[in-house]
DNA sequence: ATTAAGAATGCAACTTTGTTGCAAAAGTAT
DNA sequence: ATACTTTTGCAACAAAGTTGCATTCTTAAT
């Protein structure tokens, strides 16, 4: 135990790096998706907010975290389970829920994604689906 | 007709105003989702970008468009139907689909969300679902 | 039609967010 | 230990979004 992230990097073929361990470590610590922002508070005096946007971007394209859409123009980010690092490309297709009390942003990981169908002529390759409301602890 | 736009305006108790006028026109004659920069380039000469962030807060909050959320860090805006202008609160339960061949978003008004059961604890107040691939026309 | 009150707009100044090139530093493999 | 490659930090920049305030436009009442 305790190198978790390393693992995880090592699994993904990334070289091990300070920075990213770090930021592995508070997706690992979160218990809700996170925003650059939120990233960037927790140690921007550490590492520089240009590394934040291109570690983000690196561990997107090999599916350790996975991006949340939104409304406010704050895309939210959050681990993918082994499938998606195993395999190599994103397979999250759990539903991602919003509360509007205390504006944190979970995966339900449980909750799968509806099927649902399309009008002729269209091909789904990704689904997105975000739900807005009051969480467990809010409510 | 030609005045669709100042009705709108005017269900909405809005003082009809010549960039309020500009940017529904501009919506009523697109085809697909826009953004906050679509919406700049087509009139940022005429009217200035600070009226253009507060029209679209605006219309948002009267029911006039709805959002759909992005990945992308660009928030896209589509009408809304009546339903939504009438009652005061939006009502837009249709899915969205973002084509990656050409980059339109659009609403598939036919198309209604299915159903999802949350955990016990949650309570649903809005929902997203915004589908990635390809759209007809580029297939 | 005038006018007065309120609402919307434009402008300027500013903050925040995101991007790019390049030199220095760190990581990896031999 | 060394050479090679990748990552990082910095600086400079570009784009996006916000705020306060003076001016202009809308609306509704006279
Ligand atoms: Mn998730
Ligand atoms: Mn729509
Ligand atoms: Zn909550
Ligand atoms: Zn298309």
């Amino acid at each position: 135990m305790k190198k978790q992230g390393e693992d995880i990097l090592k699994n993904s073929a990334l070289s091990v790096t300070a920075s990213r361990k770090r930021i592995l470590e508070i997706f690992l610590d979160a218990d809700n998706a996170l925003a650059h922002q939120d990233i960037e508070t927790k140690c921007a005096d550490q590492y520089d907010r240009v590394t934040i946007y291109r570690t983000l971007q690196t561990f997107l394209e090999k599916g350790i975290i996975h991006n949340i859409p939104s409304t406010d123009n704050m895309v939210r980010y959050a681990l993918c389970n082994d499938a998606c690092i195993t395999t190599g490309h994103h397979n999250d297709n759990h539903v991602h829920f919003r509360c509007d009390a205390c504006g944190k942003t979970v995966c339900l990981d449980d909750v799968n994604i509806p099927p649902v169908n399309l009008p002729k002529g269209y091909t789904m390759k990704e689904i997105n689906m975000v739900v807005n409301g009051i969480c467990k602890s809010c409510k």
